[in-house]
RNA sequence: CGGGGCGUAGCGCAGCUUGGUAGCGCGGAUGCUUUGGGAGCAUUAGGUCGCAGGUUCGAAUCCUGUCGCCCCGACCA
């Protein structure tokens, strides 16, 4: 390809929509297109590289037996209804975008396949001789997100690659995933980027056990927290940890563990609380109150009980919520801070806010209009082990202290509800200190087990002769996302460094002066040979100054660049490494076995081969 | 939705406080010079100052409303 017709338009200054490198990059270098928030054009540089990066994974899925497929994206709600994600995925902060065609009926744009696939499993997949199955598809998927941002990491409109597979027993199942943990690794090595498996939670997905790839880098939307043994990795959400151990209360438990009451006026927080009267975080317990709202109706009051020391950590406490009502009253649809508005809009007092304790009684519920009348409770292991404590008492200015859970009589569900933080010591090796990264979840795969084949009826006949759901897997990787990662992870003050794999061209020859006839002739015929090799390759024949064309090659990252200068007169030429801008000079006829195998080495990205 | 900020030429911005009829850099076009690190000179095109009201002799500038976008939080590949 000939720059000159490349539609290549460069931009000196970054753009003021951009915040992070990878997406000002992509921008300045001409990649992208923003044409709404969210939705972005792929202009023809951005589109190979698309393409590699599909390429890459559609090799590695193969590999491992899956079947390439293309899904409908417009999806009747009936399908959704039926796995009862319907609701969740539109109502509320619902990211499914959806519309009403001119029969009346409900259509959603496709976020994620589990209804569609499934639907067609029931209805193919009619025996366990059939199995196991695995299906991919690489195509846009549409999410109305909250707030979309840095580029192409967060769209409203992005390529997805997403495959799901089916077996006839949980056995099955668990190798499918494992040999998809392998192609995923496969895929980001080939792709030239570092990327780390962790433990994660399954989101709205739902399943059991799910894993997801980190692409590390500053501006990771996530934080990851890792040991320093390699042993452990798992995202925050997720993360399980050591606390600090607790410092004993002194003076153990006062009023048969009733706690003696103190007057701590306007002492709202831990940390004034603490401060005022010589306590430590360790020793109080805390009390947070939300209100759970579920897709059936149910609202729920939830009162936690944290060590004061801890922060809650919300999707663990969603869980549990969707764990115990998930089945009688649909999804959780929001989880939120009981406010003083809300007890106002439910004709309820005013609560002592800053003074409470786990034993606040139920009775401030009392005559709610919507709420259930009564606490669901809950405290995480930290707050449980606290032999004695300082807690609320439940009136303004005033705490107990020397409370213990038997004297306040108190015992609620005990569960982890911590969120994990960095230095904190790991289960596994008590003598290793979590450490916290930042990461691009650019794959996640879960085991869904039958929750899907369950709720929509699709089973296959065993063995035996019965009928069974099918277990299920989902696997996933946002194509268009990693391609932005890997700018995240590979630039530098002069533009992008593209791992060679997924650069949209591999060599860029550059004519430093094109009016130069000796000049342009060797730069025509290197392209020729080059292109002649099986290289994919650029000529940037416009007539533009050497440092125009130098600077632009380094902006859109081309992996080598051959620059046909002054030495065109002796055959000479220059050979410049994009990363590490390393360079030497060769002679013209030794170019192609000089570079050829460097770039077939390459081509491999990070893996052996 | 809550909190912060911004809408002026294709892109990046100034002008607004103190109203007087729109400017700078980059980019585009033409010509000459230059030619290995985002060149110089000259000429030139391009803007209902987000939109709608209002105040005023006069509004990019002041007031009211409205729309849009960006950033921080909840969502996720």
């Amino acid at each position: 390809m000939r720059v000159s017709r490349l539609m290549l338009v460069t931009l000196r200054d970054d753009p003021a929509e951009a915040e992070i490198p990878s997406h000002k990059l992509l921008l300045r270098a001409g990649y992208i297109r923003r044409l709404a928030p969210g939705i972005y054009a792929y202009l023809p540089l951005m589109w190979r590289v698309l393409r590699k990066v599909s390429q890459v994974v559609r090799e590695e899925m193969e590999r491992t037996g899956a079947l390439e497929t293309l899904l409908p994206q417009l999806q009747p709600a009936e399908l959704w209804q039926r796995s009862g994600r319907w609701a969740g995925y539109t109502d509320g902060e619902g990211i499914m975008f959806h519309l009403e065609d001119r029969q009346g009926r409900q259509l959603g744009l496709g976020p994620t396949h589990e209804e569609v696939i499934t639907a067609l499993a029931g209805d193919l997949l009619r025996s366990y001789r059939q199995l196991p199955v695995n299906l991919y598809q690489i195509q846009t998927k549409f999410r109305d997100e909250i707030r979309p941002r840095f580029g192409l990491m967060r769209g409203r409109e992005f390529i997805m690659k997403d495959a799901y597979s089916f077996h006839a027993d949980e056995d099955s199942l668990r190798e499918t995933y494992a040999a998809m943990d392998g192609a995923y690794r496969r895929i980001f090595a080939r792709c030239g980027l570092r990327a780390v498996a962790v433990e994660a939670d399954s989101g709205a997905i739902g399943g059991s056990a799910s894993q997801e790839f980190m692409v590390t880098a500053e501006a990771g939307e996530d934080l990851i927290l890792t040991s320093p043994d390699g042993q452990y990795a798992a995202n925050q959400e997720r993360a399980v940890s050591l606390a600090p151990a607790a410092t004993p209360l002194a003076g153990g438990a006062l009023a048969d563990g009733q706690g003696e009451p103190l007057s701590t006026p306007r002492q709202t927080s831990i940390e004034a609380l603490s401060a005022a009267h010589g306590f430590l975080p360790c020793q109080v317990v805390k009390v947070l109150l939300l209100v759970a709202r579920f897709e059936q109706g149910l609202e729920q009051p939830v009162l936690v009980s944290l060590r004061g020391d801890q922060q809650l950590n919300e999707v663990k406490l969603a869980n549990a919520l969707a764990a115990r009502f998930g089945q009688t009253h649909g999804a959780l649809l929001a989880l939120a801070p009981l406010s003083e508005e809300g007890l106002i809009r439910e004709g309820l007092q005013c609560l002592p806010f800053g003074f409470l304790g786990p034993q606040l009684d139920d009775r401030v519920l009392a005559g709610a209009r919507q709420w259930q009348p009564t606490f669901l409770r809950f405290r995480d292991h930290t707050a449980a082990s606290l032999e004695t404590f300082v807690c609320g008492a439940n009136s303004p200015d005033e705490h107990l202290v020397g409370a213990t859970w038997a004297g306040l009589g108190q015992n609620p569900e005990t569960l982890d509800l911590r969120s994990a933080q960095p230095g904190d010591r790991c289960h596994h090796d008590p003598a290793q200190t979590l450490e916290a990264r930042r990461g691009i979840e650019v794959g996640h795969i879960f085991q869904l087990g039958r929750k899907y084949s369950t709720a929509m009826e699709a089973r296959f006949a065993t063995e035996a002769g019965g009928e069974e759901p099918f277990w299920m897997g989902c696997y996933g990787i946002g194509v268009s996302r990693l391609a932005q990662a890997a700018v995240e992870q590979h630039h530098d003050g002069n533009g992008i460094c593209w791992p060679l794999a997924i650069a949209p061209y591999e060599v860029i020859v550059v004519p430093a002066n094109v009016a130069d006839d000796q000049q342009r002739n060797l730069a025509e015929r290197l392209y020729d040979e080059l292109g002649n090799a099986g290289v994919d390759v650029l000529l940037d024949d416009r007539p533009e100054r050497a440092g125009v064309k130098f600077k632009d090659s380094e902006l859109i990252g081309i992996p080598w660049r051959v620059v046909v200068g002054r030495g065109a007169a002796d055959g000479r030429v220059e050979l410049v490494e994009r990363q590490g801008g390393g360079s030497e000079e060769l002679a013209a006829g030794s170019l192609l076995e000089q570079l050829v195998p460097r770039i077939q080495a390459q081509r491999c990205g990070l893996s052996e081969g």
